[in-house]
DNA sequence: GCTGCGCATTGACCTGGATCAACAGGCGCG
DNA sequence: CGCGCCTGTTGATCCAGGTCAATGCGCAGC
């Protein structure tokens, strides 16, 4: 089920801002993955009972740069943009939030980047106070947050060389390669049989992500369909044929790091 | 001094690789600002025990990008470059690690990137594993390193929109306030005085941490100079006269955030 | 002193990607 | 059903910044 029909499946009394039926922590999905992965049974008790749901429609933002946000969290499904819009307009994303991954700014409560729901999004969210002040007291839980860190400033970096230094063609490239990598990790799919990835972004947010604009974004898109790297059904789903030579046109030397 | 002059002023027997004079945790001058600073006197002392030093002439190698590093540590003088390199010679910085700025990549030994000495460099280095248990065991050496990724983190992203979105001559002005900002709070001067800067980089490092060529960056430094914002003695020595008025060419907003 | 080398500047030209503009398909809505 | 809106594609043109090439200039070595 792509992420428009979903959208469009959505009721009213499922959308509202809290709420969602309690999830025991034991039962969920992001469990082995999230900043709580390391938790024991009597900490994943006490977080159990601080938590709680939000959701979001595509679109709507999360949270606003320099805004003074009193909740962090999980993404629990759904998949949020970071950015940081120039005052003339000019737009960058500077990060992708998927299921299990870890939402605000710890310790500083301005968010230092705007936080946007790409897709339907659904959160889990504590306090800040009250986590803030668990992690001081819980190694489990402030050391799976250091190791999420460590890899989300891997992955920025990584980053860095995309947008400072690929063409416009590799930029493409590199987000499918890494799209269909993460496509097979959640599916445990073999990067060796053909990968079908549906995206979950409009070309603009592509645009903002790659640094280009959606012009090029299409063109370069066309390219990489005629020299059959790829394969589309519709604008939103491609199939990937061959993993290594998509990655060799990503500019990456076949193992090619890149985001967590 | 300027780097070049100390370079040259180095006699050998100071720059054996390790040695140096052994200095007191707690006499050292990146004390309140390194990994170390929460720590208490106890943990110094144990820190005390197990560090030693490593010194680096400019352009030599620290760590490659892919190998085994079994050394993590902090940075007591000079200028450290983290980059990466592609496959046809396309190099893109990634950071620039400056005194107290913590070096090496915790819970995972291979480097995900090239770290270089842009100047001669001074490094406090533990051993791996001696340092990674001891985070384990010690909150105040954790939270600080947490704290610290979280603010490279920012910086990361910030420079994202830099290389994605900004024109060459903002690229310049932004890396010029950076280096303003920086001199501003090392030496606690106010940024509304005339600041006095120099610059570490050769033009190439200029170049590969801003994603353009050594040409652009000359002639946008030649037109920052021309329209008044900065001025030069030499090639590695700016002033500027009005801090703000930089910040607006950077295209930054006022306040606009930056690196750390 | 001269020579060679590494860094920086400057000029002439070219091109990848931005900009401006037209158009096509899907979808909700009256 | 036709209309308007949103997303995406495609074409024509422009220009910021890359490329190629020449020159300057400070410094180490002879």
């Amino acid at each position: 089920m792509n992420s428009l029909a979903r959208s469009a499946a959505l009721r009213k009394d499922q959308r509202k801002d809290t709420g969602a039926a309690h999830v025991r922590c034991s039962d969920c999905q992001i469990r082995r993955r999230a900043v709580c992965s390391y938790c024991g049974p009597r900490e994943l008790e006490f977080l159990d009972a601080i938590k709680s749901y939000r959701t979001f429609r595509p679109g709507e933002e999360i949270v606003a740069m320099g805004e003074n946000t009193d909740f962090l969290g999980s993404v629990v499904e759904g998949c949020v943009g970071l950015s940081r819009i120039m005052a003339d307009g000019r737009r960058q994303m500077v990060g992708l939030l998927f299921p299990s991954d870890f939402l605000g700014r710890p310790m500083r409560p301005e968010a230092p980047f705007d936080a946007v729901a790409v897709t339907d999004v659904k959160l889990c969210i504590f306090s800040r106070q009250r986590f803030e002040s668990m992690l001081r007291e819980t190694p489990a839980l402030e050391q799976r947050l250091l190791e999420m860190t460590l890899d989300e400033l891997d992955s920025a970096r990584e980053w860095m060389v995309l947008l400072g230094r690929k063409t416009a063609k590799e930029k493409i490239a590199s987000f499918f390669a890494i799209a269909a990598r993460r496509m097979a990790a959640v599916h445990a799919l073999s990067l060796d049989d053909e990968i079908k990835v549906e995206l979950p972004l409009t070309r603009e947010d592509m645009a903002d992500y790659l640094g280009l604009t959606i012009e090029t974004v299409s063109r370069q898109i066309g390219v990489l369909k005629k020299a059959g790297l790829i394969e589309m059904t519709d604008a939103r789903h491609i199939s990937i044929p061959d993993y290594d030579m998509l990655l060799e046109a990503a500019g990456d030397d076949s193992d090619g790091g890149l985001i967590a």
